[in-house]
DNA sequence: TTGAAAGCGGTACCAA
DNA sequence: TTGGTACCGCTTTCAA
């Protein structure tokens, strides 16, 4: 590789001049299975490398598919949120795809702009991580033949596909767990983020509460976020008849309620207060928290994703079915007695 | 909007076809300060709309920039990365920019993959977070007009952009908290991650120790994460002489560093114990932890990045002036002694 | 195996 | 203001 200098981008007309060949000539040595003599694909390669030349996927697009990837989702910097993306831009680049990565608010005015992005920048995929896009720029996107596929958003937007967790299943073991360890003032702790997915965690605990015949007392914290958590713990220990089990519809809650309860009331966890989380976020396993909690198989769904990208034929028009769903794994921790009374 | 189900995107041509208008009219109709009659407008709008109709940017791009910047990162869990991310697709979208997250393993090789991806992607320019491409990639990337900026990585690779924090300050600093502090053996906790401003980090924090004429152990623990930091202490409180006042590289360090003196050997920070970190990364503040440590200032770092990305004219060729150092500023919470002997 | 030509979805220029 | 045309970088078809 010898000259620079040239501030734009270098094409395959100009590797076909200096290799003294035709623009098709060096095409097709940058496409697979296209029948070049070893000789002129010699000479393109040379011409290529001195010249820095890249092939232009965005000009390719234009014919076939962009691979483009669109990742729609807000509050990034959350664990969890992290944690998606990390696996997600993985397991795509390993298929061939790239990921755009669209930072929204999560609220519809600013989805909505992220799903028209998605539009102009022709991603074959939209895959909504946050907030709920507007089911008419849902309908024109797969329209369009885009696929969208909504991660642990429950509404189900028709044509879309789903991929979720189990909510229900968490919550119920959860109660179990907090009854198991004598518990006997239950309360649910939740985000002032109404997203469908905690929804439904708060609602199937106090439904699970409900059956099992024990009042659940629900509390709002603030966005879903350490310092919410925290705050609510303030305000709860400082009333009276305050909780000695807690469900937490998310880790960031949980590991800000512990803090305010032992820091600010010195209460001793598990013995006063058992608590669960849900995310399994790494920080959960920290020495100062051991808080247990749900796992998200954030591995097998990204996976899901993936296959559902990659199969070959798209189902036409999207898809209708169920969501796929599945299940946390229990990660237990020191958070919660291990047997009533102890 | 009515009709659906195309499986593949609308284009102008289909447009102007509805509007019975001329694929220019269509053009100018989605380009601002081009003439078109309400009229022609109208109609064009009206049927784009029908038809669920976005312009195509990838093709547009054939003829101007991309618009497309791509971010080559490891280590997206990390909150310190993730802040990173977080900041730059908000910024960079607020300026018209999309990106594309180009996850990696930090290696050279995976570096280099991803620094051709951006290549093959006409991005406009590449940003990396995170290892070190080679420098004759990097020739390439600025000989196809493409800006290429480097953010805390203080090898200067020629022509291509630096933004850091000022690692030296940080260090100096740390010191002077920790002798302040009345420590008098004093540790540096590193990284088995040899980045440049890791280093630099550690270099500084020991050249400050000799000139002040205090000796510094230096500790390398595994790689830049909780656990090894947790590990390293358990290491060396578990020996003769061990410190009473760290400096830890990263607050990931730090923060795993506090919880296996307090709960593995019953230190009380700050009294037995001083603890300095770097970043400040959101579980610093945590009540747990209390961290004193230097924030990277994350928002302007980022807000320079786009100014850089989004001035008028892009040096010719790259750049080879002087990085943009930041200065880390210093949050003062609980894990140092505010005065000796306390 | 090769080069010429057409077409992908746009924008810009030109003449009407 | 409008439509026709050329061209952006690439792939593919077609004839040679």
């Amino acid at each position: 590789m010898r000259e620079v200098h040239l501030t734009s981008f270098v094409s395959a007309k100009m590797v076909a001049e200096r290799a003294g060949v035709s623009r098709s000539a060096v095409s097709r040595t940058f496409t697979d299975g296209a029948s070049v003599s070893e000789e002129t694909r010699r000479k393109v390669l040379e011409a290529a490398d001195a010249l820095g030349y890249h092939v232009n996927h965005l000009a390719r697009q234009l014919r076939e598919r962009s691979n483009i990837v669109c990742l729609i989702v807000s509050d990034v910097t959350t664990p969890i949120r992290a944690g998606m993306l990390d696996i997600l831009t993985r397991k795509l680049q390993a298929v061939g795809k790239i990921t755009v990565v669209l930072n929204t608010e999560g609220d519809e005015e600013s989805v909505g702009r992220a799903m028209k992005l998605t539009l102009h920048y022709r991603a074959d995929a939209t895959v909504v991580l946050s907030g709920t896009p507007s089911s008419s720029l849902v309908k024109t996107a797969l329209a369009n033949g885009q696929e969208v596929i909504l991660i642990n958003r429950d509404d189900r937007l028709s044509g879309s596909e789903n991929v979720a967790v189990d909510n229900a299943m968490a919550a119920r073991e959860a109660l179990f767990l907090l009854r198991r360890a004598g518990c006997e003032r239950i309360a649910l702790v939740t985000s002032s983020a109404r997203t469908p997915s905690l929804v439904a965690r708060e609602r199937q605990f106090v439904d699970a509460g409900l059956r099992d015949g024990v009042a659940v007392s629900v509390v709002e914290a603030g966005p879903t976020a350490y310092r919410s958590g925290f705050d609510v713990a303030r305000r709860l220990f400082a009333r009276s008849n305050p909780p000695d089990g807690v469900f937490c519809v998310t880790d960031l809650l949980a590991l800000g309620f512990m803090d305010a309860a032992r820091h600010e009331f010195g209460l001793r966890i598990p013995q006063d207060l058992c608590v669960v989380g849900f995310d399994n976020i790494e920080q959960a396993g920290w020495e100062s928290y051991q808080l247990t909690t749900f796992e998200q198989p954030l591995e097998r769904m990204a996976g899901h994703v993936v296959d559902l990208l990659t199969r070959s034929e798209p189902v036409e028009g999207g898809n209708d079915g169920d969501a796929a769903v599945f299940e946390p794994v229990p990660v237990w921790r020191k958070s919660v007695r291990p047997l009533p009374g102890i």
